[in-house]
Formats: C-alpha cells, sequence, structure tokens
RNA sequence: GCCGAUGUGGCUCAAUUGGCAGAGCAGCUGAUUUGUAAUCAGCAGGUUAACGGUUCGAGUCCGCUCAUCGGCUCCA
C-alpha cells in the first residue's frame, strides 16, 4: 500500500478508536456519534454528548484510547442489508438517517473493533488495534460543528485529532504548528505597525502609516500590469441610493449583507423602506455598468476593462471575523470585464495569463476551482453550456486535465466561475482571485453594444479580482514572508543609521539620494546610540539597514546591514542605489547579498 | 448566527482561600556620543473591556453586553 494511502486508512481508524473511547466513557445510550473521517493531520469525530467537553476531558479520551488500543482487537469488516444496518444502529438517529439515504441494493459495510463497538463505514481500516500501537495521537481541540453542515440542524460537538505514525512525526508537526502560529498576521501585523483594528470598528482594518506604504506598492504594482493588459480604472460613490440595489437584485438577494442607512418616512421616521434610503456598497459592479451605460457602446470597444478599487462593505454574521482574512471592509482589485459571447474564452485566457504572473511574482502557489451550473441557474442553457466549455478548455489548457477540481453546481445563478485559492500558515485555504461570468446582470440593467451588423446585442460580465481583497492578500503575504517582504514591497525599504549625530549630514545627503530614486527611507538622526537605533530597525524588518560613520562619509560609501546578519561593507553610494532600483524594477523576491 | 475559550498600562506577563493593582520592555526627561540586536538615572502611564449584582471589601464570585481567538455555517 502506498504510505499515502496507508496514513489515511491509519488515521481513519483512529477515528473510529475516538468514538469507542467516548462511547464508553460516556456510556452507548448517551452518546449520538455522526461521522469521523481523516483529514489532512489527523482526523475528527462529531457527537452529540450529555455535557459539553472542556480541556480536562483530553486526557482522559487520550488514555481510554490507549487503553483500547492495547486490547489489540480484532477489527472485521462485515457486508449488511439495509434492514441489517438499520437494525444495528436503530439508536443512532445519525447513522440511521445515513443509511436510510443510501439506495435500496446498495450493500452496506459496517466494522467491528472488537465486539462491542461497530461504525458504518466504507472502509480499509486495519485489521487489528495492534497496527495503531505506534500512533502518536493527541486530541487538538473540540468545537461546534453542524450535523451535515447545515446550521439549521443538530450542533455537534467535534473533536479534532492529531495522528502521526510515530511520535517524532507528531512532535515535528506540532512544531510546525508552533512555527505557523509566530507567522499569524494578526500578531505580526499590529507588531509590525502595519494595521489595526478598533472595537468601535469590527472587521474594519485602520492601516497604519507603514501599512499604507506596503499597501500602496501592492497597488501601484498591480496597476502597472494591468496597463500592459488594456485596463482602465474608475472610482465610484460608496453609498448610492437604494433603488440601485433593488435593480442590481442585491437588495432582494443580498440584504442582510449590506450596511445600509435608513431614510426618513413621511412621519420623520428612520425606515428602510423610504425612498431615500441609502446602503454601502458591498461590490463595484453598478458602478461599472453606470459607467458603461453612460454611452452608446459598440462592438469596436470591447473588450472593455474596468477597474474598480474602491472601499466596499459587506456585513458579516458575528464569529466570521478573522483579522485581514475577514473583515466587513475592505478593497477588491476588482475589475468588470464587459465582452461579446465569442470573447469569453480570450477574455478568461488573459486574464489567467494576468494571475499567474502577478502570484508568481510572489513565489506563492494557488489551486484553481471551477463552479459549474447550479440548478436555480438563470439565462441560456446555451450561453452556459458554451461558456464553461470555455473555461474547461482554458484550465485544461494551462493546468492540464484533472489538475484542478471542478465544484459541479456551485456556480452563481448568474454564471460560472473560476476560484483561484492558497492556503495560509495554518492550512487553512482562502479564496483569493476570481472570475466569474455573469449573464445577468447586463439584463438587469439592460445593457447593449451595437454589434457589426448594426443591432443591439448584449455584452456578457467578467467580474474578476486577483488579489481578491487588497486586505486578505496582505495578510497571507505577512504569513507567507514572516513580515520579512521582497525589497519591493517593504513598507521601509532602507534604514539609515548615522553612527553619531556628527554624522546627520551625511546621513541627509544619502536620505535625498534616496528620496530621487524612489526608495522608501527612514533615518534616525536622534542622539541615541547606534546599538538602539539599528535594534529598532532590525524590529521592523527592514531589509538594508545603513550605518554611517566617519569611513562611510569620507569615502562616500554605505555600510549595509542585511536582513538575516549578513553585512556588507564600504558599497559606493551609486552601486546601492542600483542595487535597490534593481530590485525595484524587477519585484525581485531575493534580496541583493552581494555586490557581484 | 451557533459551540467553546479569552479579555489586567502600547507590548509580554504578575497579583496566595475575595483583602493596598505590580514588574520588565516600549514611552517621556536628563546624563552619556558610543562602529553593528538592550549605557545609566529619574518620571509618567491602569475606572483590571463596559454595565449591573453579591459582599464590610471584587482583577478574582454571579449576570448581561461588547470585542477578540479556535471551529461550524457563510464568504473575497
Amino acid at each position: 500500500m502506498e504510505k499515502e494511502e496507508y496514513l489515511k486508512v491509519y488515521r481513519h481508524s483512529m477515528a473510529h478508536i475516538l468514538a469507542k473511547a467516548v462511547i464508553e466513557l460516556f456510556g452507548k445510550e448517551n452518546v449520538q456519534y455522526a461521522i469521523g473521517p481523516q483529514i489532512e493531520d489527523g482526523c475528527y469525530y462529531d457527537f452529540t454528548l450529555p455535557r459539553t467537553l472542556t480541556k480536562d476531558d483530553f486526557k482522559t479520551i487520550e488514555d481510554k484510547m490507549r487503553e483500547i488500543l492495547k486490547r489489540k482487537e480484532n477489527w472485521t469488516r462485515k457486508e449488511v442489508t439495509k434492514a441489517e444496518a438499520l437494525d444495528i444502529f436503530k439508536d443512532q438517529k445519525f447513522k440511521t438517517e445515513l443509511i436510510q439515504d443510501l439506495p435500496e441494493n446498495e450493500t452496506i459495510t459496517v466494522y467491528y473493533t472488537g465486539d462491542d463497538y461497530v461504525d458504518l463505514c466504507r472502509g480499509p481500516h486495519v485489521d487489528n488495534s495492534a497496527e495503531l500501537l505506534n500512533a502518536a495521537y493527541k486530541i487538538k481541540s473540540v468545537s461546534g460543528s453542524y450535523w451535515r453542515g447545515d446550521e439549521t440542524r443538530d450542533q455537534l460537538q467535534r473533536i479534532y485529532l492529531y495522528v502521526f505514525p510515530s511520535k517524532q512525526d507528531l512532535k515535528d508537526h506540532l512544531a510546525l504548528v508552533k512555527e505557523a502560529m509566530e507567522r499569524d498576521h494578526k500578531k505580526l501585523g499590529p507588531a509590525l505597525d502595519l494595521f489595526m483594528f478598533d472595537e468601535t470598528a469590527p472587521g474594519m482594518p485602520y492601516w497604519l502609516p507603514r501599512g499604507w506604504k506596503l499597501f500602496n506598492a501592492l497597488l501601484d504594482y498591480w496597476r502597472s500590469v494591468h496597463e500592459v493588459h488594456g485596463y482602465t480604472e474608475i472610482s465610484a460613490p460608496l453609498i448610492q441610493k437604494k433603488d440601485l440595489w433593488v435593480t442590481s437584485g442585491h437588495w432582494a438577494h443580498y440584504m442582510d449583507g449590506m450596511f445600509v442607512l435608513p431614510g426618513r418616512d413621511e412621519d420623520g421616521n428612520y425606515s428602510i423602506d423610504a425612498a431615500n434610503t441609502y446602503a454601502v456598497k458591498p461590490m463595484n459592479c453598478p458602478n461599472a455598468i453606470k459607467y458603461y451605460m453612460r454611452e452608446q457602446r459598440s462592438y469596436k470597444d470591447l473588450p472593455m476593462r474596468i477597474n474598480t478599487v474602491d472601499v466596499i462593505h459587506r456585513k458579516e454574521k458575528s464569529g466570521e471575523l478573522n483579522g485581514l482574512f475577514r473583515v466587513q471592509m475592505f478593497r477588491q482589485d476588482d475589475s468588470h470585464n464587459l465582452i461579446t459571447n465569442d470573447q469569453i474564452e480570450s477574455e478568461i485566457s488573459d486574464i489567467m495569463e494576468i494571475a499567474g504572473e502577478i502570484y508568481g511574482t510572489f513565489g506563492l502557489t494557488y489551486k484553481a476551482e471551477l463552479s459549474t451550473r447550479p440548478d436555480d441557474y438563470m439565462g441560456d442553457i446555451e450561453v452556459w453550456n458554451q461558456a464553461e466549455a470555455d473555461l474547461k478548455k482554458i484550465l485544461d489548457k494551462k493546468y492540464g486535465p484533472g489538475n484542478y477540481e471542478i465544484n459541479e453546481g456551485d456556480g452563481a445563478f448568474y454564471g460560472p466561475k473560476i476560484d483561484l485559492k492558497m492556503r495560509d500558515c495554518l492550512g487553512r485555504e482562502w479564496q483569493m482571485g476570481t472570475i466569474q461570468l455573469d449573464f445577468q446582470l447586463p439584463l438587469n440593467f439592460d445593457m447593449k453594444y451595437v454589434d457589426k451588423d448594426g443591432t443591439f446585442k448584449r455584452p456578457v460580465m467578467v467580474h474578476r479580482a486577483i488579489f481578491g481583497s487588497m486586505e486578505r492578500f496582505i495578510g497571507i503575504l505577512i504569513e507567507n514572508f514572516k513580515g520579512s517582504f521582497p525589497f519591493w514591497l517593504s513598507p521601509v525599504q532602507v534604514g539609515i543609521v548615522p553612527i553619531r549625530t556628527e554624522h546627520n549630514e551625511y546621513a541627509k545627503k544619502v536620505a535625498e539620494l534616496l528620496r530621487k530614486n524612489h526608495i522608501r527611507f527612514e533615518v534616525d538622526y536622534s542622539d541615541k546610540n547606534m546599538k538602539e537605533k539599528i535594534k529598532n530597525c532590525k524590529k521592523y524588518k527592514d531589509p538594508y539597514t545603513l550605518v554611517l560613520g566617519d569611513k562611510e562619509a569620507e569615502d562616500g560609501t554605505v555600510s549595509i546591514n542585511i536582513r538575516g546578519n549578513k553585512q556588507l561593507h564600504g558599497v559606493p553610494l551609486a552601486k546601492f542605489i542600483d542595487m535597490c532600483n534593481q530590485m525595484n524594477e524587477e519585484h525581485s523576491l531575493e534580496l541583493i547579498d552581494s555586490l557581484d
């Protein structure tokens, strides 16, 4: 068996041991056990229990599992009919529901661990618990979950378990998790003075001077790439009257996600039914549409690519906010591209190319997912089919057939989409880019263009974002680089430390030169001792710290402390400027750390 | 919204069974003028997240609200 496959069996089997332990501790009649799959670092199992589990229970459960493993019980697989299965699990409501949903004639397999624990399961599993004796496991956490992921159904207690083949593997993994925590953008961001939150504006980040420099560096780069690909950019109102949201369909479908500013009715009372009710925009699309419709458009104008990076607000349910990853105020690097039906393939290809170029600059790996037509789709099925075929063709070509995920029926009602995702430091997956075809909004707003034959045609709209949300993307970057950003992205690229105040004059000369070359710097002219000043630059993870004293002033050179402790001495000023300019131009990932 | 946890100066953490809110770092002031990650001294900084309750007395116990974190659901 492949090692990877075996690990799955191993982990899945441990989920059964976990369930067996919980059942023995609480008594079979007091436990409803739901499902327990293996996951990336172990497994989990969902239960309803007579009481809430606490951290104090972890050891008891772990010990019970050890005890069960030591019994070296046989695992037996048994094929049963649906009726037999229903009988075996007659007191287990979740299992019963699962069995009832199976087709009538399906062969059902159950697994016994010893003769007192049985689980509904396809397997495969180990043959005897003895095989699991070396398993290194540890309860990670307990949390709430919903039966079948449905928030209207039973809330269960989920026990997450780390499972590894050896103690060392578990130890390594725990070390990795600890390492990952140190990358947490929620800790690093405020520590590096990039952003902050205040409880008067939950989920709405303040960008601090350093963070805003990074933000703008990122946006400048993004703009420069898009200029090459024929994009224009607009900025538009942040709040607009209810009428607009009624037309766009947001009032009916997205009301809960919007911050609404109620107008006043005839009696002077605030009411969201009043005509002068406004809503803060959760998306930029209506603005792009208004701009498109400002003039009569021709097929010659298409594709029309309209960038917007305005602030948008989306109201989230409490408990869903998460640092910069999930906020209520953010900016999408949004574009709305208006195209003809037969431009779908070429336009999406071009967008994928932009995405590849931009992600490549950061050395990020990502995963593409295609979401196809849902049951409640709107529009012409022919157009849908063609669009989905086009998207598949592009993805096949770019990643190879089968190298991307397809989420059947997961598309929006207005069109299919491609999502681009990556993982954060704790392995959680986040969506970054999205490319969505939209056949619906052009209809709602009656958008048109004049075709070659002089007749009016309806354009297709592509909503797309590469970073997704600037905020989320920066969160990902902070974790990816652990706060040590590439030179071109660093808030302060060069920290300058004059050794004594008498060297401030030379420092000013150096600073002036950096300023002329648009290199971001900070000079510490204070009379603190140089060690303290250097410490400060290190704290901020500045890529380069220049130390300037008698020697440098005399020779017209700089001494460079390169992030990561390397030093270069006697570097001519002009040479240093060249190094900086080169990294800014090339958007290099690595710092230049030698003079060849 | 749901399950669970957390909340003490800017940061990291103390505060015995309920009994005077404290330290280090950062900050400010002064001295020191230093060649590569902590010079010395002094000062200032807290309605213990908010509100309410129990008590002679609450950071500590109870209730409620808010915020944050780990999940679920939802999402960029």
